[in-house]
DNA sequence: CGCGAACGCTATACATAGTACGGAGAATTG
DNA sequence: CAATTCTCCGTACTATGTATAGCGTTCGCG
């Protein structure tokens, strides 16, 4: 699908009737013969790029690699194509694609003694979180760019703002992490580390469940 | 603020200019005197919330009964504002009303033997988590509406559509696990049984390292 | 008291969305 | 060959955010 270069070259606001058109030399109404609206056109775009994802999970490494290796497909799909984690927000498109990935990431935590409901509620915690992970990265390139200035720019436009607000006397947890945080975010602190550590605390926290199912 | 009181009634999609300000009794081009845009708008409903937010924390019941009060406290507000689900998802207003809450909700977990860095990312953890769930819940709850149609009738329109697609012999996982999840969807489990699954596998996955911190 | 400036507000207008409607030409089919 | 369907297009309507210009009131200062 055009739609999907596109939404990759300029973002999903680029996503218009009339630019798609554009791209496909047509005029805006026409696509209307093959798409009923834009939802649904979305939907397209989302099970699509569902059915291309690649699908190698390591077979015998346990569930824990397996289970590592989803999320790491599931990032890797977000960044190769941001617009993915703004989107799929709603409900899914239910089609070819989504199937083949539900049954796909489902048998790499299958045999892990989860009882079926479990099973589904893992797969949706452990995906949850590889979701919201990319929309704050993807927020945080957005504000960057729309901004057009670095982090560094931007909190010294802020800091008398910020002064105001942020009153170390009354708010001594919020100053000292905060500070804490910022440096680490403009050192060495990469989105990299803050999905190790996310990943690492959901994947103990499975491991906390099926411990206990498998006593 | 108005605006806050239509977006709950309506829906964030009815806060419009035009609508606010008739709700207001002003012309719409009025607000632009107090207010410089529509993301201005909206930055200040979210922190104004924020500041409302009920702050009552056990104080000694350990870090996980407050972690866990931290994260209801959340759950309760993106139940009686839903759009704040859809709408704190870019960059933070980083006004007076988000300050105190960070403030409140670090010292909860704080004194877990965390250094400042893994503090802040724990919290974004469980924040993220709640976020997570609610926008979840808000969509289901918008496609119900919105379709007006129930559940079932919504499956049994779709029956054919994935009679094509849900193939048992193609997908078995899947297919075992979506019926049993799809009974238990429509049976006992409810949403507030995926929140406490949720929610307890984050805990426990904090819980690892603390644990590992604390020796 | 009087007058000019600032303020609060309004009306109009423009750009960009999605998409309803009706029609024109081409392709397929009986 | 006729008829019907399919593909596509131009126009137009609605809703949205917001720029611009102008109106009346009020307030500060001489």
């Amino acid at each position: 699908m055009a739609a999907i270069e596109l939404a990759d070259a300029e973002g999903v606001e680029a996503v218009t009737m009339r630019r798609v058109a554009q791209v496909l030399g047509l005029s805006p109404m026409a696509l209307y013969t093959y798409v009923p609206g834009k939802a649904e056109l979305l939907d397209l775009m989302v099970d699509t790029v569902y059915a291309r994802m690649p699908r190698s999970m390591p077979a015998d490494d346990g569930w824990r690699a397996r289970a590592a290796a989803v999320a790491d497909d599931n990032r890797a799909l977000c960044r190769a194509h941001p617009w993915m984690a703004a989107v799929s927000t709603s409900r899914p498109p239910l089609g070819p694609g989504l199937m083949a990935k539900y049954e796909y990431e489902l048998q790499a935590l299958d045999s892990t003694g989860l009882d079926d409901v479990e099973l589904n509620a893992a797969l949706t915690h452990l995906l949850g979180f590889v979701q919201t992970f990319a929309r704050m990265a993807a927020d945080e390139r957005a504000v960057q760019q729309d901004s057009a200035m670095s982090d560094k720019q931007w909190w010294a436009g802020n800091a008398e703002l910020l002064a105001r607000v942020f009153d170390p006397e009354r708010y001594p947890t919020a100053a000292r992490v905060g500070a804490a945080a910022g440096e680490a975010h403009s050192g060495a602190y990469s989105p990299a580390r803050a999905y190790e550590f996310g990943l690492g605390r959901v994947l103990d926290g499975l491991a906390a469940l099926i411990e206990k199912r498998t006593h």
